[in-house]
DNA sequence: AGGGTTAAGGAACACTCGTTCTTGACTGAT
DNA sequence: ATCAGTCAAGAACGAGTGTTCCTTAACCCT
């Protein structure tokens, strides 16, 4: 029943996480998410409840997956501005670090790689 | 000649560098910075031209001096959110990095001192 | 004392923000 | 055919944004 949704719920949370990722949290928009992403404001507040949701729910399915060197810049930007400010997005990321030192040996080797990333990502 | 100023330049800059530090750059609003820095909205954009040179004023001042490891925050910042945004601040932020692979005895440990100091603001 | 100049103080600007409301279109089941 | 339920479309909201304007106060120099 109901009108069938024109958008894939999916395939808007992995754009969210490109966008996300390149700016910071406060400098992407809701007119940015809605004109980029393929699904209306009513549709993004009725399934996500909020931009915050709809982040959260993006950093989520980004940290669920392998993360590869080339793809961590949304995890080095929920770090720097977004963990010190929201216990929920801090614990996300406490949880993909310790994910990140069992796969990689240890958290020198986790800061090294986050060191080295967020270096090629400020001076390209 | 003319009024004196009833605020000090530089204190202004330093309270900026804390501010800044602390929170993303849209996070931080003009009416934040003239309620904590002592110094109204006018003289502000008299001295500084805008909010962006304030911060430019504050990053240079911050990166000026030596950086201890519990306050590369402000670095950890521009690099993540401003420097991919802001040529100007990717430029200042090149230069500090070389300073540091100089002080530290190369990138190596650049890259591992910024991501232990990102991971402990993250999830102290 | 009196111009000239600079800063403080605060209202006001146009704009953007995240969010909600209203209206109408489309669907499957009765 | 009708009804309930879901979504699209977009206008509208109040609050907050960075910035500018205008008036008043404080100082130096002649």
């Amino acid at each position: 029943m109901g009108r069938p949704r024109a958008f894939d719920e999916d395939e808007v949370v992995r754009a969210a996480v490109t966008l996300f990722a390149g700016r910071a949290y406060d400098s992407v928009s809701v007119d940015d998410l809605v004109s980029h992403l393929g699904v209306h404001r009513n549709s993004l507040y009725k399934v996500f409840g909020s931009k915050r949701g709809l982040y959260l729910a993006a950093l989520q399915h980004y940290l669920s997956q392998e993360l590869t060197a080339a793809e961590l810049d949304l995890l080095l930007l929920a770090m720097a501005e977004r963990a010190p400010v929201d216990a929920e997005v801090a614990t996300l990321v406490d949880a993909a670090l310790r994910d990140l030192d069992k796969a990689l040996g240890g958290p020198a080797a986790t800061a090294t790689l986050l060191g080295e990333r967020l270096r090629a990502r400020a001076t390209p």
